[in-house]
DNA sequence: GTCTATAACGAGATAGAC
DNA sequence: GTCTATCTCGTTATAGAC
């Protein structure tokens, strides 16, 4: 485990970093090729088209992202502490979230794009849900009515945060209104000690 | 009043479309030439580069919406439904919020559109701080710490859910996240008879 | 798997006639 | 103010040699 990566790989790792800080119609297969001092048609030779391109990015960045999620542990309250700083990480090194990123982009996006930003959505929700039940029953989180819905509000409200505190070029404004949501939870800033 | 709009409001109305439904980046100067069947050259008469029109773009955003805003009336509970009803209606005709799509491309954007950005989120924040303050005195709501923080938050999670609500094509996922949003301000649904 | 070369198109922008 | 014509550049994508 571990390998030195691919060809494909370093394509995906540097195709999705421009992707999470321009969007996917804000760079070109010429940035990629320039980056990795290769050329364009060998991107072609590992993906044909841009759009399988897009497609690629998003599953390995749904991947990863579960593979975080599944990484996090603690008390209800820490989870869903880490899990923002998970947005918050992003955000500092100066990105967006890819799927956030791309989600303003939906309307230009090829179908097969599409399909596979509702799947990160959707597994998103489902991890978010699952824990703010458990964090209902025994972590102290005071909410009332559906964890779905709650998991939208707060998916809602952090990718929003992550927009808006971009056109500040203040991470800190993310920072803020994080804390804010988690306190609707009755999760207590990470400032305070519990 | 209301005199014939001239070419440049055409050329503002059009372009405000695309750039709602497909982003800065997502259209170009040909679409607007053709859904106006002038030719691109005459664009550039009124807007010299797509920056210009960019911030002209705002500008007339923000002028607008700041307009919407101030004819609101009612209730502070009523008043604050009817501001997210201006989301609403947006969504419905298949729009994006404009500032929260530019916001997704700043990185992308021109300097002076940056500024002109900035300058909508500031004076909606100010409004809905504002508003909140009012409604925390006399309307019920109930919140702790700072109004800004709140309407910054507001903001966040109303511009998150226009987003998702986009990429799943269903506007009632809005429409229930900005719901659970007014909740959290003690804000009753407005389908529920106060 | 990577290269050179090029096709085919669309972008923003300009010159100058009317 | 609007037009025709054109420029220059960047874009995705392909053909074919190595």
């Amino acid at each position: 485990m571990d390998e030195v990566p691919g060809t494909s790989d370093r394509i995906l790792e540097v195709a999705g970093q421009l992707a999470q800080r321009r969007g996917f119609n804000g760079f070109s297969y010429a940035d990629i090729a320039a980056a990795l001092k290769i050329t364009k048609a060998s991107l072609h030779y590992h993906f044909a088209t841009k759009a399988d391109l897009g497609r690629a990015l998003i599953a390995r960045y749904t991947e990863r992202f579960q593979a975080a999620l599944d990484a996090l542990e603690g008390t209800p309250a820490n989870i869903l502490r880490r899990y923002v700083k998970l947005y918050e990480d992003v955000l500092v090194r100066d990105r967006m979230c890819m799927c956030g990123m791309f989600a303003a982009e939906y309307s230009t996006l090829p179908g097969p794009m599409r399909n596979e930003l509702r799947r990160f959505f959707n597994k998103n929700e489902e991890w978010l849900a699952r824990h703010l039940e458990q964090g209902r029953t025994n972590g102290g989180f005071e909410y009332e009515g559906s964890s779905v819905e709650m998991a939208r509000m707060l998916t809602a409200g952090l990718e929003g945060a992550m927009l808006l505190a971009r056109s500040f070029e203040d991470p800190k404004r993310f920072t803020a209104t994080a804390e804010r949501l988690l306190a609707e939870l009755n999760v207590p800033s990470s400032r305070k000690r519990s």
